[in-house]
RNA sequence: GCCACCGUAGCUCAGUGGUAGAGCACACCCUUGGUAAGGGUGAGGUCGAGGGUUCAAUCCCCUUCGGUGGCUCCA
């Protein structure tokens, strides 16, 4: 007997067992068609599934009420479909072992490992999906079976895949007696997979599928095991959603800002200069420095003091922050000085007994620097403070240089040299919490004027069983306290990670995403008690005694090449008038207008404003189309009406329509104002809005 | 760093074992045009670099540099 809880809150009443297809079908054949799985107390179960207890039930179909595209469904199709795809390759290429085939956010990807040199390539997705098309066209249904622990294994055993084993063993560890299978099928005549489910009922279900992309993976994510093969799909329930999803992915690749980089040449990185060291243009380095004037104007305002340190620095300096040689594999190596290198090389010195001799600090060098705050503390330390001058806060444009991996390096979002909006905030422990807050509220003012507010809060704990940390743990227990609480504050919902912390300090991090899903971290906010002991730092307190000032790192930013290319594909290249590298371009009509057009591009110039002028030898169209290629804000286009009435015909990026005319002295003052306020008043809404045709 | 794929004109890309092509951009000429591509002519390439196979390599093989997608890493 079962009483079943339906999500409108009606129940029925079941006298033996039943199963989520039997209610479905129940409630009505449309359901019980369109019927994927079912959610029982709010766990996702196949539809065969036996329900004997009274349960909460609800029926998975592909379009959830809303109308919106069902999670849970996208779940159940891609899972099913991996199966689908395993199937397919191990057809096509014979002794491919599986290893693991999850859903993900994007779709689906299978592990497997292949005999050698049997692996796919790109060119075998068109039959890897012909024979996929044909299984989902045979509709076989998702059958599950279960075996005893012991069973299971000794079936694997005899199957010969360790991979598999292993899966069972954790599964065994994890507290599971009996191990699921699925067959594609009836079980012993079609294929099967060791898989804890929930499937689609039939391949059939599976609607639209596509092959994707071919990558390399580690078995359990350790380079140090096997190297498997992952193979990426996507699945939906209908063509036209997959189609959309392709499409999507498609509008989102022009927002690469690695392609509009190119395209509206703000930045170059070339392969003489150094894989990872970026080149700004002239019209890239305006976006820059407008920001930095940007963050320059709100530090001014919280009490920071602008400072310059040089790009490198003694090895020492860095042995004593802990930076050398703990994190040496992510640094250049060190620089070595001409006598000492002439030294070591007549002691016939070896390069592996160098590394020792400098990590031992026998021999000395210089480092580009990774960081600025051994720098920044330098300064601080250079003369005694007293508790009324907390705290100090130093702030630096500065430039750090880090080893990545050449693999992990690419456009403007991992690089080798960056230059980091960066500050240390010096303050009496008092102080920490209050300057942590301000530290955030520069954060959000930043992301409130660019409109960035699709960001997530990640607040980054130590991972107390590994070694990799620096300073004690009462410090460490206060600093995590002190960033839960102001994460708190933030009223953001954050979440927090073990093992995300810096190696000296916990930190509030800032992350957003990229036009291809791919997350990045920008600000951060840390707070450090271990840096201070390690360099003995101090400030007199109110007693005349000494005491440890506390740290705060914070780079709101991050860096500044992380930052524009996210900026670039957040405004998708048309950046607002006040970081547009091409603020204003005047078009004349015609030889006639040009001396007119002259007089309008020297008064924008007059007035600070980055304007151009296109007097070319095309036609007016024609370069009306080259400015917004260029995504250029406004132009102002001028012919002889215009000259006699002293006005111009003005047209706003992303309009495709005349906005009319604009007396000069008001587009003067209107440009000028959208500049100076960052875009808080615009010349646009100076115009009338056009109508339905303008 | 690892695996796969890619590298042809400034850009986007086609192509072939017999030393290369398009569109856009560029230059010049014609056109003086009122809101998203007017017309013509022309210039432009050691086919990423090095080595090998071959009578002959841009194409096949190896190495290397760079890019892309993942994996791993990211103080």
């Amino acid at each position: 007997m079962a009483t079943i809880t339906l999500p409108d809150g009606s129940t029925r009443a079941y006298p033996t067992t039943t199963t989520p297809q039997q209610v479905a079908s129940d409630i009505g054949p449309g359901l019980a068609k369109a019927a994927l799985g079912a959610k029982i107390d709010g766990i996702l179960c196949d539809l065969s599934t036996e329900i004997s207890r009274d349960c909460s039930l609800s029926i998975v179909t592909p379009k959830s009420r809303d109308g919106r595209v069902d999670a849970d469904a996208l779940f159940l199709i891609r899972h099913s479909c991996a199966h689908v795809m395993a199937e397919a390759i191990q057809r096509l290429h014979p002794g491919t072992m599986l290893v693991y085939g999850p859903p993900i956010d994007t779709g689906f990807y299978y592990d497997m490992a292949f005999p050698d040199g049997r692996a796919p390539s790109t060119d075998d997705f068109a039959a890897i999906e012909a024979e996929m098309a044909k299984i989902v066209a045979e509709n076989r249904p998702f059958t599950r079976y279960e075996l005893p622990a012991q069973d299971g294994m000794a079936k694997l055993q005899k199957e010969g895949s360790k991979f598999k084993i292993d899966n069972a063993q954790r599964a065994q560890e994890a507290g599971s007696s009996v191990f699921s299978f699925y067959a594609t099928g009836t079980p012993g005549a079609h294929w099967e997979d060791l898989c804890r489910g929930p499937h689609v009922p039939a391949t059939g279900r599976i609607g639209a599928f596509k092959v994707t992309s071919l990558a390399s993976s580690y078995w359990k994510g350790d380079e140090s095991l096997d190297r498997l093969t992952r193979v990426y799909g996507t699945a939906f329930a209908t063509k036209p959603e997959l189609e959309e999803y392709l499409r999507q992915i498609e509008e989102a690749k022009k927002r690469d800002h690695r392609v509009l980089g190119k395209q509206l040449r703000l930045f170059h990185i070339d392969e003489m200069v150094g894989q990872g060291l970026v080149l700004w243009t002239p019209r890239g380095s305006v976006v820059r420095q407008e920001l930095q004037s940007f963050i320059s104007e709100a530090l001014k305002e919280q009490g920071y003091q602008q400072v310059f340190t040089p790009h490198i620095g003694k090895l020492d300096l860095y042995r004593t922050s802990g930076h050398f040689p703990f994190y040496r594999e992510s640094q250049y190596p060190p620089i070595i000085e001409h006598d000492a290198l002439a030294r070591l090389a007549a002691e016939g010195c070896s390069c592996a007994d160098l590394a020792n001799r400098l990590a031992s600090g026998e021999v000395d060098g210089y480092l580009l620097k990774p960081m600025n705050c051994p720098h920044h503390i330098r300064i601080f330390d250079s003369e005694p403070h007293s508790y009324r001058d907390m705290p100090v806060r130093l702030a630096e444009f500065g430039t750090v240089y880090r080893w990545e991996q050449s693999g992990e390096i690419g456009g403007l979002t991992r690089v080798r040299g960056f230059t980091q909006d960066d500050a240390h905030l010096f303050v009496r422990e008092d102080q920490v919490a209050e300057e942590v807050l301000g530290c955030l509220a520069l954060v959000k003012l930043i992301f409130g004027t660019l409109g960035m507010n699709d960001y997530r809060v990640r607040v980054g704990l130590r991972d107390t069983t590994s070694d990799k940390y620096v300073g004690d743990s009462a410090n460490w227990d206060k600093a995590e306290e002190a960033c839960r609480a102001a994460a708190k504050s933030l009223g953001v919902p954050f979440s927090q990670e073990v093992g995300e912390a810096a190696f000296y300090g916990p930190k509030i991090d800032f992350v957003v995403r990229d036009v291809i899903g791919r997350s990045w971290q920008l600000g951060t906010v840390q707070v450090d008690y271990n840096l201070p002991v390690r360099f003995n730092l101090s400030y007199t307190g109110a007693d005349n005694k000494a005491h440890r000032p506390v740290m705060i790192h914070r780079a709101p930013f991050g860096s500044m090449e992380r930052f524009v290319g996210v900026l670039i594909e957040h405004f998708a290249g048309a950046f607002p008038l006040w970081l547009a590298p091409e603020q204003v371009r005047v078009i004349p009509i015609s030889d006639k207008s040009e001396g007119y057009a002259q007089e309008v591009l020297a008064a924008l110039k007059a007035r600070g404003i980055r304007a151009t002028i296109d007097a070319g030898n095309e036609r007016v169209q024609a370069r009306i189309r080259d400015a917004s290629e260029l995504k250029i804000p406004y132009l102002a286009i001028v012919g002889p009406r215009d000259r006699d009435a002293r006005v111009v015909s003005l047209r706003a990026f992303g309009i495709d329509a005349n906005l009319g005319e604009l007396p000069l002295d008001r587009l003067l003052d209107g440009v000028s104002d959208e500049y100076r306020s960052r875009g808080a008043r615009t010349v646009r809404a100076l115009m009338s809005p056009p109508g339905p045709r303008a």
